[in-house]
DNA sequence: GGCCATTTAGTTGTGCACAACTTAATTGTG
DNA sequence: CACAATTAAGTTGTGCACAACTAAATGGCC
């Protein structure tokens, strides 16, 4: 209402409204962290580790690789997570037999049964949030979007300018 | 389309959604970052330096207590970094007169200098998102509402759950 | 004035993200 | 078979986020 979006936007309005749209991603993703890290402290796990056990419960085991390919994580910063996922007793990582350079991350029983008490999560974000099955369904597909917008760009970015 | 999401869901059916939108949230900040980090390189500043650097040229100098105002970060975040772009010659750090507990972060004529730099990121990044200036204004909005939904959430969580 | 609670920065320790690199296993090719 | 290229995982180093803490300055209160 009261800053009506000019078609012409000067630098200094796009500089500005840049800062509104990096900080409000850059909040909402901390706030969110926020959240779960208060409700993951009962589960004993960070956000990123719960990520991690969220992909292993639906999908079963899998080498490092397609973890990370599913959460679009690498290596670099799967490994030590991982280890740490081992340390609480959670997961095993164990050598594949027909290809001695990958390690399959498989759930222990103790992990297995964290899912049951992970169940609860969901629903105690979603009433703290307010937002319903549509708003949140809404915000995912928006962020997706842009995601993928983002992704192409990062690559148009990798291959132009180099 | 293909999953309809029915209004009695299940704990199985929250639990594969909680990991939708969380990963979409973290896939989506960091898609962002990593574009921006891309973009920034130019300029020599992270993600983060960039956030205080709009923060300063908006605002004039602060001290490091409204700046983490502003930006939401604390004075363990705040402290290095801002220590690094006084590294790098953009911002002096200079101790309040009045009051002695105060640390002033002002602009050097560097810093204020890769404002003119700063100016063509915003237009590089909206153009690499094919976002437009609705759209954008349209995101954020969902974002600051999560945020202001999340905010509260966790402080009722912090006084219920003590 | 003396004392205590509050406020502001800064420090320490843990964990995540990512770039750059290393190591070891595998694959492809001659 | 030998050897180069590729692939998977792990390591190292930098920077951010945040909790918990320390140090110093300030303000209020008796």
């Amino acid at each position: 209402m009261t800053a009506s979006p000019t078609p012409a936007a000067s630098d200094a309005d796009w500089l500005r409204l840049d800062r509104q749209i990096c900080f409000s991603l850059h909040a909402a993703s901390r706030a969110f962290n926020g959240v779960y890290r208060v409700v993951l402290k009962d589960l004993g796990l960070t956000y990123p580790q719960y990520l991690v056990m969220l992909v292993l419960w639906e999908q079963g085991d899998l080498p490092v690789k397609k973890l990370g390919e599913h959460l679009r994580l690498d290596s670099g910063t799967l490994s030590p997570l991982v280890k740490r996922l081992e340390g609480a007793g959670l997961v095993r990582r164990e050598r594949s037999a027909e290809d001695e350079r990958s390690v399959r991350v498989r759930l222990t029983d103790q992990g297995a049964a964290l899912r049951e008490r992970a169940l609860e999560v969901p629903r105690r974000i979603a009433a703290a949030t307010g937002f319903g099955l549509e708003e949140i369904g809404e915000l995912r597909e928006h962020l997706d979007r842009l995601t993928g917008a983002l992704d192409a760009a990062a690559l148009h970015e990798a291959q132009s300018c180099g």
